[in-house]
DNA sequence: TATATTTGACCTAT
DNA sequence: ATAGGTCAAATATA
């Protein structure tokens, strides 16, 4: 695990360096109407590995702190105050429930928590050494449809637009919001090389030990056109690079559930 | 009124 | 014993 986590440290510090020259190099190559979005999303791309890498030592120093919960994900501490009586004991009503494995569970950085899909929340937990709560959704249509698709979403610790999101099963519903590329459907690998939709990617990760995918999220509205910007062949090279940087992490299989202590 | 959210209680795995 | 996942009553909102 030792050799695994700095072998993940060199990947993630020479991803954030490839993004970083892309952003220079964006910065030299284009006007102003097209630096705004996707100078943003390349500091989004530096900021995330950037993350990992605050995860990494944040685990290898062993601080924890523990500070107010955040009002976005957690509108929960409202001053609210439910349940003035204590609910009756339900007590032999419940039971059944298993603690979820994490094979088959997809594992996604984001700086939004939207994916196009319909969500109900249905908890929130505090999770230990952890600054944010966890959110626990299912989807809304599990009960007409029997969908059985859930989705946790978590802070990360430092740094507060960052999420990191985790998918278990599939969708087996129609939502009529549903993306087109789904994200309970893994992309094959070969699309690895597709960049054309890298601009929009948040980062994927799969437990199940297969190849690594990426996903199509609504990024695409914070990005103008890729194609528009990506001429040059030494912007290809660069994305290779970032790709290539992440594909190794799962290569050497890291998972992330590894990272996060 | 229907649907969604909040949150304490309950349950299982470790 | 504890942490994390889920349930479901109470409450909020459209």
């Amino acid at each position: 695990m030792e050799l695994n986590k700095k072998q993940l440290v060199e990947t993630l510090s020479r991803g954030r360096n490839s993004a970083k020259k892309l952003q220079n190099l964006l910065r030299q190559k284009l006007n102003d109407d097209g630096l705004v979005s996707v100078d943003d999303l390349v500091s989004e791309i530096s900021q995330s590995f950037y993350c990992g890498l605050l995860v990494l030592n944040s685990c290898d120093s062993g601080e924890l702190s523990r500070v107010p919960v955040s009002a976005h994900l957690s509108s929960a501490c409202t001053g609210n105050t439910r349940r003035k009586t204590p609910a009756p004991n339900v007590k032999g009503r419940r039971g059944g429930y298993k603690r979820r494995k994490t094979m088959d569970s997809r594992t996604v950085v984001s700086d939004t928590i939207e994916d196009g899909y319909a969500w109900r929340k249905y908890g929130q937990k505090e999770i230990m050494n952890s600054n944010f709560p966890r959110c626990y959704f299912r989807c809304t249509h599990k009960q007409v449809h029997g969908c059985k698709a859930l989705k946790q979403v978590q802070r990360f610790e430092d740094d507060s637009h960052m999420f990191h999101i985790m998918y278990f099963g599939q969708h087996t519903c129609q939502s009529p919001n549903a993306p087109s590329s789904p994200e309970g459907h893994d992309l094959d690998s070969k699309n690895f090389n597709h960049h054309n939709n890298l601009l929009n990617c948040p980062l994927t990760i799969t437990n199940n030990h297969t190849a690594p995918c990426l996903k199509q999220e609504e990024l695409s509205n914070k990005v103008s056109s890729p194609t528009s910007a990506q001429s040059s062949s030494s912007l290809d090279l660069l994305w290779k690079e970032i790709l290539l940087n992440e594909y190794e992490c799962f290569k050497n299989d890291i998972s992330f559930d590894d990272i996060i202590c």
